[in-house]
DNA sequence: ATCGTGACGAACG
DNA sequence: CCGTTCGCCACGA
C-alpha cells in the first residue's frame, strides 16, 4: 500500500486556503510552509495551474510576490481583477502600488 | 533520466 | 528606484 503523500501542489493550495480574509503572503512565504523554502516558483508553477472551478474554493488573489506587488508580467486583466479583490477584502495598495506587508503579511 | 518552462527571489550595477 | 542576471524547484513531455 502507498502512502497518500500530498502533491506540492496540494500543499500549496492548502496553504493558500487557509490565508484569512484581509490578509495576504508570498510566493516565498508559503514556499516556507510548505517545507520547501527555495520552491517560489514552483508555488507560482502551482497557482497558475488552477483551473477556473477550483479558484473560487482557493484565495489566489492573497499571494503576490515579495516586493508586495502584484507579479503578473502579462495577463494585465488577471492583475487588475486581483488588485479589485484584494482592495474589496480591505487591502489597501500605496501609492507605488504595492502592498504595507507590516499592515497585512500573513502568518 | 533530461529539457524547457514559469503568478519567484535575492544580488548587482 | 529600475532593469538584468542567476539560482532554485516542481511538473509535463
Amino acid at each position: 500500500m502507498k502512502s497518500d503523500k500530498p502533491n506540492f501542489y496540494e500543499i500549496v493550495y492548502q496553504i493558500t486556503k487557509s490565508i484569512p480574509k484581509g490578509k495576504v503572503t508570498s510566493y516565498g512565504r508559503i514556499a516556507v510552509l510548505s517545507g520547501n523554502p527555495r520552491a517560489a516558483r514552483a508555488v507560482g508553477y502551482a497557482l497558475n495551474a488552477l483551473k477556473k472551478d477550483k479558484e473560487q474554493e482557493v484565495p489566489w488573489q492573497r499571494v503576490i510576490n515579495a516586493s508586495g506587488a502584484i507579479s503578473f508580467k502579462s495577463d494585465t486583466s488577471r492583475a487588475i481583477l486581483q488588485r479589485k479583490l484584494l482592495e474589496s477584502e480591505g487591502i489597501v495598495f500605496q501609492e507605488n502600488d504595492r502592498v504595507d506587508w507590516k499592515l497585512f503579511e500573513w502568518p
